[in-house]
DNA sequence: CGCAATGTTGTACGAATGTATAGTAACGAC
DNA sequence: GTCGTTACTATACATTCGTACAACATTGCG
């Protein structure tokens, strides 16, 4: 029998090259089409490999969840450290970038829907989403803070709490309807969408935060 | 050999306890472990049962997740109506039962997001999926349409579909980290952090909505 | 009671699953 | 160059999957 020739990839490589393939896979089919086979062909590796690096699959697709998250909040992390006019622009930067692309996406959507699934039965999956749901809640607290104090608005830990809760609802709500597409609205009105609503939310005066992010 | 007895069901009854049956099996173990055998253990019946009441177990799964979502949003509906006193109560209510049991449950929320994994691969699933979505939006349009003129305030067609979008978005996020439950915050709180903030979305005077739930 | 109709069961089948393992080929050290 | 290490391939195995189908049990009707 003749052997399928082959290159050494260093381990970092090749952990992030099946991690990929298995986003993929799942994005696609869900949890019922990443199969390990399909996985280690979408990474043009063969399936045993799969077990060379990971203890189990199931180890795999748990590495790829918290590979996604961190993407996710670390994107959104970064609009807003970017963004340098002050706490009112961050915080806007902060809310647009997780209703605009790349954090808008069908695919980021369908991956993350199909974790959710399983953190209800899934020790694994619960701590990665409680984890990754702390952080953002916190980063979200953070921003919010110097806004409420900038605006003269009661800006106790409680108040911020409540309030980070609350946009926190409002993004996730909005990115995961607006990702899916289903065509009822523009989703370039996201934007503009969230940060009249988060005005709102904060009892802000009206355009803060819109007049904040540039179109 | 011997086989088994059983009991001949009415037509309604036993597809109903098969889908009962899809939902637990999904909730559970998700996608992957909602096989036919398991399912139809579940609901005390063989498998080849299934295939006597549905062209195929994905059709099942299909009419599993209607059935799902029907429930939901009919629920909240039916909080909006049973409130007679006023626009804005009807509103208040309709957004606390989608932030409060039996809408607020770790079962529920699993399902759906099992669910919404497989929208943008599967045209059935999204069929569903933009239809109950569409249901949900209009619903919360013929709510908050009265309450802004009540206010006096805009309440223009744009301005309506807009004020639903960045509502649906919120009630969206916030059932559903409520009702995974992280443990990071009292659910029970939701309901007061979501009225509060619809008040600041549609511009409302403080405490509108709050005050039209009763504790 | 007996009979026809059909809801329901049990089993069979090929395909696909996760994993274990033996062996091969690629690369770095010398 | 050659040699040891190990990343990697290919195959095998038991299990589970969705579905097909023939046999059987239950029910309503006469």
């Amino acid at each position: 029998m003749t052997r399928r020739g082959y290159q050494r990839l260093g381990v970092d490589a090749r952990r992030s090259a099946l991690l990929e393939a298995t986003l993929d896979c799942l994005a696609e089919d869900g949890m019922g089409g990443a199969s390990a086979r399909r996985i280690a062909e979408r990474a043009g590796v063969s399936p045993g490999l799969i077990r060379h690096y990971y203890a189990s699959k199931d180890e795999m697709v748990h590495e790829a969840y918290a590979y996604l998250m961190g993407n996710l909040t670390g994107a959104a992390a970064a609009s807003a450290h970017a963004a340098s006019e002050g706490p009112a622009q961050a915080l806007a930067h902060f809310i647009a970038a997780n209703v605009r692309q790349p954090n808008l996406s069908a695919r980021k959507v369908s991956l993350w829907a199909t974790f959710i699934g399983r953190v209800r039965s899934g020790q694994r999956y619960s701590d990665i989403h409680r984890e990754s749901y702390r952080e953002f809640l916190d980063l979200l607290e953070e921003l919010v803070h110097p806004v409420l104090v900038q605006h003269g608005l009661p800006a106790d830990p409680a108040a911020c709490h409540s309030h980070a809760i609350a946009l926190n609802g409002l993004i996730d709500g909005l990115w995961l309807e607006g990702s899916l597409g289903h065509g009822l609205y523009d989703p370039a009105r996201l934007p503009g969408i969230a940060l009249a609503a988060a005005e709102g939310i904060l009892r802000l005066p009206d355009e803060t935060l819109v007049c904040a992010v540039a179109p």
